[in-house]
DNA sequence: TTGAAAGCGCTAACAG
DNA sequence: CTGTTAGCGCTTTCAA
């Protein structure tokens, strides 16, 4: 007998055509189809509504399906019909709870319409953004979410790009009115303004009585709405003939954080502050603790202010003021807006949402 | 003149022949190729490796790539190749922080391989599990990682033809050693004995000196690891001649629900216990609020350990004793078994990842 | 170093 | 109700 070449390479014209040349092992569309003695394009209308095929061949496609195993190709899926069921949404954080749950409300609106949530974060990095922009515009997604209104300029051009092409971008946890005509940003917005958190807080401490304040700005340099909401506090407490402090908190750990905070303001030489607000919950919480240990009393020697409204700050004695934030209506009302801008095809309609501050035990006057 | 149709459907046969026929608007890369005077698969290779194609040609290619906003599709390119760079993920609930470090850990690794990390979450419920798995496996992905030992039957028939197919599948947070012979699961495990930590919680209480203990377990009826800590606690206690009565915190809040049971503890009419060791440390910080509230002494009226080791915990007075757990090796580790095995083409390897319980005031012995 | 042809697995469009 | 044909945008294989 002739040698035949390396023993893979055999005739191969027999098994079933071109079986496996590029395959990948896994059950295809045309397996099953065979399997059913139908074609392709049967099984394919009947994966997507059963009714439409003779109630037989159903049977049939039923039974070759099952027993097959089969999980449709997606890629080809996609590629084929052009309409993508992904969502892809940029967070800069997961592990915060603020984020999770705005994840949350997206996913469980999206899943609920058939959508899927590709989902990644930032870690805060504007590079980091447009590296994972362009990754996921890669999936082609039915809508594009993303935090915040300042990005890398090669961000900001995927996503011009992006709307151009008809794809919803929503940004969201912010919300500011477009300057006199200028620079309008061209995307929509869902979440609220952080100038007016900013006053509100100063506000509130202000109506207190207080009039030498301190603002804890977060450590995380990149969190330019932290930043805002500082500014505004400084200027309104300003503004009111206040004394403002502006601190920001080291990196690293937030509870960690908020009692080297508190501990520095206690040793401060300039006047001493009777009044604290932080850039969020956790650091404020930091400071509680903190107070609590050295003996600072709370509301009394100094009253403390949070942003966000953790599930912890409420179980402190005394309870934590903090604003309360729409969280999970964030998520919940973009999946909304992206489902009704990709029905419509047109842009998602920008909301500003509602925030209350609450008012507890440690920002309470004598 | 005569009517033409809805103005829309004008005479049309124009535009660069059968342009619009079923594309999106988007460039694609003949349209680069194209502009660059190449066929698209020189454009191919040029992304792929800029330095197989002619210094000149690439430099046309890259004039053209940066004048069009190119942005490849990864449908086309992964169904074309066949090889995914996506790595599927489900994970019971990505707000709480333990699971967000764990995806963390693989997020990071992963990136730096140039794989995509596809994550969801489940809630906890197996049925939501397995549709997840199903849509997720649709992208098929180069690897699936799933938490726990237990799935529904589905997900398991879904996760053995995957395995079959060659696609490494890990099961994280669990370990356990195979059984004598019989059912050993199939997949690799990356992670702990949850049995060997209540065991050690266990020890712990017990070598301070308690004889009255209670195990609180979590409100979450579907988390087995953490029922599986309690049952191995109470087992070892009961052994040792302690009384252990075991409780289960009511749903909702965590740190309420820990509230909610310390109080529970104090009114028992059964002997009352000394020492209560918890699912998690969400619980024991609301137990530990709620004693500093009630006037319970801890360690001294009862002692508290939690599971977990949140910062929250080491931040208050006393700090809370916990397990410290390996989150965010548990992502990394997962991260590089993953790739090893997907490279090297054979099932990742299992292994145990190290805990340590931390002793802190809440359990310090008088 | 570049191109031509074929095909990944699926679905749109139009028959029948 | 079902099949045929073509093609989504890219990559593989082979040839030049």
């Amino acid at each position: 007998m002739s040698r035949s070449p390396p023993d893979t390479a055999t005739d191969a014209a027999g098994t079933t055509a071109r079986q496996a040349r590029r395959g990948h092992g896994r059950v295809t569309l045309r397996q099953v189809a065979l399997a059913a003695g139908v074609t392709s394009i049967t099984v394919s209308r009947y994966l997507r509504d059963a009714s439409v095929v003779a109630p037989d061949t159903a049977a049939r496609i039923q039974q070759a399906l099952s027993s097959s195993g089969y999980v449709p190709n997606k890629q080809a899926g996609l590629l084929a019909s052009g309409v993508s069921n992904i969502v892809a949404a940029l967070l800069p954080n997961l592990a915060n709870s603020i984020f999770a749950e705005t994840a949350q409300g997206l996913s469980d609106g999206l899943q609920a319409a058939g959508f899927e949530l590709l989902i990644a974060s930032t870690g805060y990095s504007m590079e980091r953004e447009e590296q994972l922009l362009r990754a996921l515009l890669g999936w082609h997604p039915a809508a594009v979410v993303v935090t915040g209104r300042r990005h890398a300029s090669g961000a900001l051009k995927l996503m011009t790009d992006a709307r151009n092409a008809g794809t919803p971008v929503i940004e969201i946890w912010d919300h500011r009115v477009s300057r006199p005509a200028s620079k309008a940003s061209p995307f929509t917005q869902i979440g609220f303004n952080h100038a007016d958190v900013g006053r509100a807080m100063a506000l509130h401490l202000l109506a207190a009585g207080h009039r030498t304040l301190a603002y804890v700005d977060s450590g995380v340099s990149e969190d330019y709405r932290a930043h805002e909401r500082g500014t505004a506090f400084k200027q309104v407490a300003r503004a009111a003939g206040a004394q403002v402090a502006v601190l920001v908190a080291p990196p690293g750990d937030a509870f960690e954080a908020g009692r080297h905070v508190m501990a520095q303001l206690q040793t401060a030489r300039q006047p001493r502050a009777t009044a604290a607000a932080f850039a969020n919950d956790n650091l404020a919480c930091g400071a509680m603790l903190q107070a609590q240990r050295a003996g600072v009393r709370v509301p009394q020697d100094l009253a403390v202010l949070g942003f966000g409204d953790f599930a912890l700050g409420r179980q402190l004695t005394p309870a934590l003021s903090s604003v309360q934030l729409p969280r999970l209506a964030i998520g919940q009302h973009t999946a909304q807006a992206l489902l009704d801008a990709i029905r419509m095809g047109k842009p998602a309609e920008a909301a500003s949402l509602p925030w209350t501050l609450v008012s507890r035990g440690s920002t309470a006057a004598d």
